[in-house]
DNA sequence: AATGAATGAGGGTTCATTCAT
DNA sequence: TATGAATGAACCCTCATTCAT
């Protein structure tokens, strides 16, 4: 596998386990089974490799999304298909993402924050335009909402997974809630 | 003051500054205004003040919350009340929220982020009750509306807050989106 | 009890428990049970309290010496005593001898070794004196004798105690073979 | 040359210059001519270095001894060879050994002491062999009578060493009155 | 491109000592 | 005499980065 694809993957890892303070590139460089030097041929420091990492994450999280929602299915069951994509993909990067969000902030790095968002913003947008045209969203500025949607989406999700007390019925009757509040937010 | 308090405060102030992995002890015992090693009197470690700071974040939100919350006022009034004094207390702590969460994580001091929030979860739920008392609320389980609300409040603040691209015009657009797309998701 | 002998033993006990770089002042008080303070209305400095140590060591073993050594006994035996005496009291001091030895040469209160080692030599020399007088042990500076026997008496039973592939049947065969080199080296 | 071997001799002169508690490690580098961090490439921590000190310097003891003693020579005059290397290497040591021994015993590395002599005793155990074969010294374990041999032997050259007070008249009487202890001891 | 030994600045933490009570 | 909170200098060790091979 190509070495950048390598420490990317082997960074989220080794952040996953040990916090950004606690992370070395020798971990990271063990990990992905490359000498210490050669880290560098790739990444110009150690921060760097963030926002590779956060746009990895967001990619993902927008491909689950393009995958799991079904334009044929009715709105709101495309709703539920929406928020159940992005509840398991926040759930598998769940304690990295907030890592990287300070590790992009503390270096400078937060403007292309925006720029990794923008293309799920975009297709989250397209999504609500098509439900909008459908008749099923009150009109509002599609971009504004996908915003909002997404924020609220995986703000939920992250209480989900960030409380121990959870438990699977818990989970369960959060997603219904949450899909309950967004088809009212959206709903004509 | 009390030394723990001011320590505190110093630390926001330097995390602010610098960010987390740029502040030093030193820098927050001299603007604290006390020895370097009196630090160590009152916490373990330099991480271990982050769930302090988180503490005091969220005590302030709640704060603000309560005052600014007319209750005698109309619901979408209320509404509107709640939102700008989230989107207040974010945009004054916008830039340590996240190295604070990120902090919180990297030290298995998660747990403590539910239990610092539970409060505010408390107060907010309380005022969607007696929304929902007033008749202007949907029937839900109104700390599950209260976690929804929270989580999309802060996130809409923190994207306003984010992109440097945003101006008071596009702030109070995506506020008076926020109240509507509350408002829908609220109501009967 | 007085507390400068509380903390000579507090010291004693936490210089062998942890090693003179590990032990700090804290762990001397709080085992002798007095606040930190206080501990330097009694010794200007933590190094200091390694010469009351190491007198407080020798003075024992001389004591010791006196107790066990009975002079009306034949000359062997009183040997034989007298390695007994310096092998009980070096086993209890073992790790304490080299540390204090050490924390001495690192303060230069190096002489007060030999001042403090002096009243012990005497003893022995007096002893040896003795046996000279009584025609068993060769004519020789009776104080030059002292100091080797001393020393090798004292060798020998840190070896005993130093090594862990020591059984007692061990310890008995060297404290045997002590005996007789040493009464080899002294007779006439 | 090898830096592991550099360290060694830095460390040693460092020790001898300072103390074990004075020493700083980057003391220990800057003699040695080598980055701090090289330090820690060889040795895990500062006191993990006692060990190699304290084998260099019984390696010597052996080599020293090895050197003079002329086997063709008569067995008293060999004897008297033995002490001689015995005082040599010690005055040359003499005040890091304390130091090296009392650092070895606070790590733990205790049981490093018996192995670091065990070639030297062996030796020394030879040596009486040959004695012993040549009718000169009494037959006991001639493993036995070289850790006495070498205990005394060292236990004397310190006192020599360490008492500020001798002068060569008085070495030259003390190595005298050595020998004539030690020819006693062992002749038949 | 790849290596990994070497670098050295940097900072978290410790702990002997002081001093106001 | 006794206390123990406060001090701050000191130092070990870490670890991102470099560079000769």
């Amino acid at each position: 596998m190509d070495k950048r694809e390598r420490i990317i993957r082997a960074a989220i890892e080794v952040f996953r386990e040990k916090g950004i303070e606690r992370s070395k590139v020798s971990d990271i460089v063990s990990k992905a089974e490359i000498a210490q030097g050669t880290f560098y041929l790739y990444f110009p420091s150690k921060l760097s490799v963030m926002p590779a990492i956060a746009a990895k994450m967001v990619g993902q999280l927008e491909e689950k999304v393009l995958q799991a929602v079904i334009p044929d299915d009715s709105w709101d069951e495309q709703l539920r298909q929406f928020t159940a994509a992005v509840f398991e993909v926040t759930g598998e990067y769940r304690d990295v993402s907030a890592l990287v969000y300070a590790g992009l902030s503390s270096t400078e790095h937060v403007k292309e924050w925006e720029q990794i968002y923008t293309p799920l913003y975009g297709t989250v947008s397209e999504m609500i335009g098509r439900w909008q045209a459908g008749g099923h969203v009150r009109q509002a500025d599609s971009l504004r909402l996908a915003r909002l949607v997404v924020g609220l989406t995986e703000s939920a999700a992250e209480q989900v997974y960030l409380y121990d007390s959870y438990d699977s019925g818990q989970e369960k009757a959060q997603k219904e809630e949450l899909v309950e509040f967004l088809k009212h937010a959206l709903q004509m």
